[in-house]
DNA sequence: CGCACCCCCTGCCGGC
DNA sequence: TGCCGGCAGGGGGTGC
């Protein structure tokens, strides 16, 4: 589930709480996630203070004293909570870390598609490969023409490559190029002067309303302090297949592109 | 480079 | 009711 979105409200949840707050214990109780848990991971964070909480496309960073981050990603399923340290763990709480003020930061990840491992900030190959963020000031209508230049590859494909451009997944994919009006398939480099504004422009304001709104909660997307998001009910063509047309009542069709749903309307989109 | 496939893993839902 | 296939917000790898 988390995209973008998702991972921002996550940050902004969790900012008012974690700053200041130190780890006085460590508890791993599944290492295998898709990058394993290092030995030492324990060890490294037992005493540390959380300095701060960052985000990168959609990975959540931790920022430690001494410099280090706990790099967080949670894949399709992850969730981390901060909650009254009590009530034990549940199935697929995978580390639980007891901060200094009986409350817990707990990561639960029932696929375990996501990740956690400790690193300094020269040394993420992860974060290095990561094109730039969609909500900064580093991409723009521009930066959007010189990567889609050349590129037979499906849009929607280019806006879900991370290093081309990195928090976009499958739900905003396609609800951005709906406000496009734009179809999933189009080549890159077919993409017109207004096209590639008008998405350009798409792809601020559809991040920032699901911001705003708190992200999709689709299945059971919850924020760092257990709220759920609402822009699910914003969602204009993501898993509406058959379904009409919020703007002009024509069915939504599905397509699969890179082994993904796609969702658009065939007359809104060209 | 692009793409069509695989894989990783668990849970849920609909059809039979 | 129970089983089975398909699908799910992620990323990575292979071979063509």
């Amino acid at each position: 589930m988390p995209e973008l979105p998702e991972i921002e409200t996550i940050r902004r949840s969790l900012l008012p709480h974690l700053p200041g707050r130190r780890i006085v214990g460590v508890e791993v109780r599944e290492r295998r996630l898709r990058q394993p848990i290092e030995a030492g991971f324990e060890a490294r964070l037992l005493g540390r203070r959380f300095t701060g909480v960052e985000r990168r496309g959609k990975y959540l960073l931790l920022e430690l004293d001494g410099g280090e981050i706990l790099l967080v990603h949670l894949g399709m399923s992850g969730r981390i909570v901060l909650r009254e340290t009590g009530n034990g763990a549940a199935p697929h709480d995978h580390v639980v870390l007891a901060l200094d003020d009986r409350d817990e930061l707990v990561f639960h990840d029932p696929r375990r598609f996501g990740l956690m491992r400790i690193a300094g900030p020269e040394n993420f190959a992860e974060l290095r490969a990561l094109g730039p963020d969609p909500l900064t000031e580093e991409w723009s209508a521009q930066r959007l023409r010189d990567v889609t230049r050349g590129r037979r590859a499906p849009i929607k494909n280019l806006l879900m490559d991370q290093r081309v451009v990195a928090g976009i997944g499958n739900i905003y994919a396609s609800e951005m190029l709906f406000e496009a009006g734009i179809r999933p398939r189009r080549a890159a480099r077919s993409l017109r002067g207004p096209e590639l504004a008008a998405l350009a422009a798409a792809m601020r304001s559809v991040l920032e309303e699901a911001v705003r709104l708190g992200g999709s909660s689709i299945s059971d997307f919850r924020d760092g302090i257990g709220r759920a998001g609402h822009f699910q009910t914003r969602h204009a063509v993501y898993d509406r297949a058959g379904q009409p047309c919020l703007a002009c009542r024509t069915p939504i069709r599905r397509v699969v592109l890179g082994g993904r749903s796609s969702y658009f309307c065939p007359r809104c989109q060209r």
